[in-house]
DNA sequence: TTATACGTGACTTATAAAGTCACAAGAATC
DNA sequence: GATTCTTGTGACTTTATAAGTCACGTATAA
């Protein structure tokens, strides 16, 4: 199966949304995402469900965002996605009769398990607008330099 | 595609073939892990490799380990089948042009990274051995009720 | 010599996302 | 009201990859 690539897919487009205040249609984002604009309207579905965007129909429609980037963390993108399958990788048979079989997928669950809250801790704490900090690591490092002279990080 | 369940299904292996200490047949594996002999003899290739089992032809031939569970991680487990790919979810294209979209990748791909790291880290600390102490809780109980008198946990 | 048993090339199958097409329905503009 | 734009969605096809299957060569033990 092709990865998975809606998350990154869609925090683009949110992204894009934001330094464009105008609605943005389906075909505009097919073009920047390289992909259909049926599959964008498709993706973007979850997304207008959680009250994140709204789109709008006729001349001059499209998407556009209902909420600021910065209430928006990767968690909430990424449930609003349908919290897809995080691994590629699972246990065997769902609860077994042979117990050694029983411990040889708790134990890889178990790790997956630990794996799968670092990520969510991980996506939890980062809001959609501070993606933007990559691009401007200038700005963000002056900032930082500013900060640490009047308090601890 | 069907979920990579190598991970599982060999170290189900191993812990079976710990306790048969005669050589046991690619059959009869594929009978305990529901699956064909010609699939596990292919699985079980990644670990013959790695020196932990070894594989003998003919009459009264068959797999058997050439290493104490003791001395094998879990993470040696994933590392002898080639390190099969952990996640469902990925950044969409490399390197691309746009800012945001890389902004976008690379925030996916720091908490995937991280989540790698956290399971990484969990599967280097549990040898195959430890697996039998699931289905030893017990044991496993009170050995560590006499730890707590000696030591810290 | 024969019955096992592994090793492996060359397939087919299964699964889920990606991608495509068509068209109904709603909204703005003339 | 007619036209044009745009979303929403059903019904597909395509793609990628692990799983699974089959066949047969090779090696080993009895």
């Amino acid at each position: 199966m092709p990865t998975d690539n809606r998350l990154p897919r869609v925090l683009h487009v949110l992204l894009h949304l934001d330094e464009i205040k105008d609605p943005v249609t389906s075909d505009m984002l097919g073009q920047m995402l390289g992909m259909n604009p049926s599959l964008v309207r498709r993706t973007m579905a979850g997304l207008r469900e959680a009250g994140m965007v709204s789109s709008t129909k006729g001349h001059g429609g499209g998407w556009h965002l209902t909420k600021s980037l910065d209430e928006i963390s990767l968690a909430d993108v990424y449930a609003a996605l349908g919290t897809p399958n995080l691994f590629a990788l699972g246990p065997a048979g769902d609860t077994p009769d042979c117990l050694l079989e029983r411990a040889a997928n708790e134990a890889v669950a178990g790790a997956l398990d630990a794996a799968r809250t670092e990520f969510e801790s991980r996506i939890a704490n980062v809001t959609v607008a501070q993606l933007f900090q990559g691009p401007r690591k200038e700005v963000a490092k002056h900032q930082a330099k500013r900060d640490r002279s009047s308090h601890a990080v």
